[in-house]
DNA sequence: CTGAAAGCGCTTACAG
DNA sequence: CTGAAAGCGCTTACAG
C-alpha cells in the first residue's frame, strides 16, 4: 500500500491538491474551516509529506551532512551529538558519515553528499583542504570546519583556542614546581598538534624553562600512539617528570605506560589531557584536562551553517576557548627530582627534527 | 549557479534527455560511443544526479534512518560505526537521531523518517514496542532492532545471546572461588537487564549458590548509576566479593565507588562488565568483561534491513553470541574472606521486590 | 478564497 | 539505438 499524497487527499476532501497544499502549510489564504478539515483529515490518514518531491521545487532539503573521522571516537560522538541536537530543534535531518581519514571514503561521502542536495556539510577534526575543498568551490554547498587540522584560514570555523588553553594547562604543570614536562602530541603537521605545542613552548618560554627536544614525541590521538610515545619518554636518561598530552585518549595510553613502568601518577608522574572526554572523570586517578565544551561546539557549527543557509547570513570563524580542570593527576613534583634538575637535557642531533617541524607549522 | 541537470548534458550533447539517463545508468540499449561521450560531458561538468528526483520515480531512497538512544554512549557508537559501514558499501546514506529515550523526540523522530522516505529503520538499545511499532504497522518500513530492550519478539532482530553471556561471566566469577557475587542491573525493565540477571540467577542455582536479593541492586546503564548501586553493595553487612556489571559504562562507576571506599580491585572485590567497550582494556586495572561484537552487530542490522529491501528477503531474528576476556579486574577471591562464608545473608523484606520483577521479566 | 497549469529532475514504458 | 510523453509528489505564480 503506498502512502496517502496530497491528490489523494484532495479527492477526499473535495478540493484541489492545490489548496491541500496550502492547507498543510498553514497558508493563509485558505479558508479556516476548510483547512481544519483538511488537516485532521490528514492527520486520520496518517499523511507525511514527501520531502523528496517538496525538495524538488524548494531546491532545499533540510538536511546537513556531517563527516566525522570516526564516530567511535567519544570527542566526535559528543561534537555530533551537538549538532544533531541542534539540528532536529530546526527540523534538520543529519546524515552520518565516517571518513576514516581515507581518501577513497571521502570522495564517496562527499559525492553522496552532493546527490543528496545537502543544505550544508560540517566537517570535524579533518584536513580540510584537499578534498573538501573542491565541494565547496564547485557545488558551492556551505561547509563549517570544526577543529580543521589543516593548516590555513577556511570560511566559516568553530575552533578551541588551541595555544591558549595549552599555555595555560602547562601553566599549571610548571605551578606544581615540574620543569621536566613533556608534549604527547598527535601526529605531526596536524593543525591542533601544532597549536597546542605552539601553547606549549610559549608557556615554557614564559617559565624561563629551557625547551627540549627530547621531550616532544608524537603518537596517533589515541591511546596506543600515546602510550608507545610515552614508553620513548620513560626510556630517557631524564624522564619528564610531567606530561601534557594531545588529548585524553593519548593520556590514557600514556597513563597506562607510566603504570606498566612501575610508576606511580601523579607521585612520579603528572598526567595532563585535553578535551575532558567522560571517561576523564573515570580514570584512576581522575584525570587533570582542558575542558572542549564539545556539545556546544557541535551547536554552534549547525547554528552557522544555518544562518548561512536561511539568514544567508555572513560567515564566521568562531574562537571557543578551553577551561583547564583540575583533578588528581597532577601533583607537586617531588622535591628530590625538583633538586636534582639543575639543566636541560643533552639534546640529541636527531632530536631536534621533530620540534622543528612543528615550530615551522605553528 | 544552479547544479548541472540531465537536460543540461542533453542539449550540450545534442541528444534528448533520455538518452542522457540512459547513458548515466549504463542502460546497454544506448550507444556505445554516445553513451562514452555523454559520461564525459558529465564528469566534466561535475554532473551529480539529484537523489530527490530519482527516488521520486523509484520510490526508493538509498537511505536508513539509525535512531539511538545518544550517539555519546560508546555502545551506540560502536554499533552506528558497523551500520554506516555497511551502509557505504550498498552505497545508502544513513540518518542518524538520538532519542535521548523522550518520547517527544521519538515521535519527531519517526515522523522525520517517514517524510524522507527512509528504505528503512535500525533502532539501537530502545524499548521498542510504544512509539515505533506504529511506524511499521502504518508506514511499512522495515525495522531492524539491535538488542531491543521491550519485552517480546519482533520480525527482524539482533541481538545479543545475554543469558548465555551472563552465565559464562558469573561461572568465571564462581570458578575463581567467589560465592557472594552481586549483580549491579539496569534500570529495571529493560530487556537486556532482565536476560542478563537471568544468566546470573542461572550460574547461581547451577554452581548451588543460593540466591541473595540484597546482591542485586540496580543502577541506569552509565557510570554515575553504577556508582550508587555499587555504595549501596558496600554498605552491606556482608558486601559481595566480586559484582557482575550490567555493561562496562556502569562498571566504571562500581569501580570508582570501590576505590573510594578505600577497596582495592581485584584484591577486595572482582568486577565483571559487559560490552567490551574500548576503555575496558584502559582501565586500572584493565576490566574483565563480556565482548559483544558491536560494530559487526551494526553490520548484520544494516545488512538483514538491506535484504529485506532488495532482495525483498524473509526476516530474521539473529542472534550473537558475547564473549568473556578475562583482563585483571578479576582475582581469585581472598581465603579469609572465603572462608568466613557460611549461609547467605539474611535477605530484608524489601529487597526481594526488586529480583522478584526481574525474574518475572525473564 | 480556489483551481488549473507549469515545473522541479529524474526514470521508464511506448513508439519508431 | 533514440526520442517524445507521462508521471513521481510536491509548490507556486497566475487567473478567476
Amino acid at each position: 500500500m503506498k502512502r496517502a499524497s496530497i491528490k489523494d487527499l484532495a479527492r477526499i476532501a473535495n478540493v484541489s491538491h492545490s489548496t491541500v497544499s496550502r492547507a498543510l502549510s498553514r497558508n493563509p489564504l485558505v479558508n479556516q474551516a476548510t483547512a481544519e478539515r483538511i488537516r485532521r483529515l490528514a492527520d486520520e490518514h496518517g499523511y507525511r509529506p514527501s520531502a523528496a518531491a517538496r525538495s524538488l521545487v524548494t531546491s532545499r532539503t533540510a538536511t546537513v551532512g556531517v563527516v566525522v573521522t570516526n564516530i567511535t571516537d567519544p570527542f566526535a560522538a559528543e561534537v555530533v551529538s551537538g549538532i544533531e541536537e541542534a539540528a532536529l530543534e530546526h527540523d534538520y535531518s543529519v546524515f552520518l558519515a565516517n571518513s576514516n581519514a581515507e581518501p577513497a571514503r571521502e570522495v564517496k561521502v562527499v559525492r553522496s553528499f552532493e546527490e543528496r542536495r545537502v543544505d550544508g556539510v560540517i566537517v570535524t577534526s579533518s584536513r580540510v583542504g584537499s578534498v573538501y575543498a573542491g565541494l565547496l568551490a564547485k557545488a558551492e554547498v556551505p561547509i563549517v570546519l570544526l577543529n580543521n587540522q589543516h593548516p590555513g584560514e577556511f570560511l566559516h570555523s568553530v575552533m578551541i583556542a588551541n595555544p591558549e588553553a595549552a599555555t595555560e594547562a602547562v601553566q599549571h604543570l610548571l605551578a606544581l614546581g615540574h620543569r621536566r614536562i613533556a608534549y604527547v602530541g598527535d601526529r605531526l603537521g596536524r593543525q591542533s598538534d601544532t597549536e597546542r605545542f605552539a601553547g606549549y613552548r610559549v608557556a615554557l618560554d614564559y617559565a624561563d624553562v629551557p625547551f627540549c627536544p627530547e621531550y616532544v614525541v608524537h603518537g596517533d590521538g589515541k591511546p596506543e600512539g600515546g602510550g608507545a610515545a610515552m614508553r620513548r619518554l620513560l626510556a630517557l636518561d631524564e624522564p619528564p617528570t610531567a606530561v601534557f598530552c594531545y588529548n585524553d585518549m593519548t593520556a590514557l595510553g600514556a597513563m597506562r605506560a607510566i603504570r606498566d613502568a612501575g610508576l606511580r601518577i601523579p607521585e612520579d608522574v603528572s598526567v595532563v589531557g585535553f578535551d575532558d572526554l567522560f571517561v576523564a572523570r573515570y580514570m584512576d586517578p581522575p584525570l587533570t584536562t582542558v575542558r572542549q565544551p564539545m556539545r556546544r561546539m557541535g551547536r554552534m557549527a549547525f547554528e552557522t551553517l544555518h544562518s548561512l543557509v536561511s539568514d544567508a547570513g555572513s560567515g564566521q570563524n568562531i574562537k571557543v576557548p578551553g577551561e583547564l580542570i583540575v583533578r588528581q593527576s597532577t601533583a607537586p613534583v617531588r622535591k628530590e627530582i625538583s633538586c636534582n634538575f639543575s639543566t636541560a637535557p643533552k639534546s640529541t642531533a636527531g632530536g631536534s627534527n621533530v620540534s622543528d617541524s612543528n615550530i615551522s607549522g605553528s
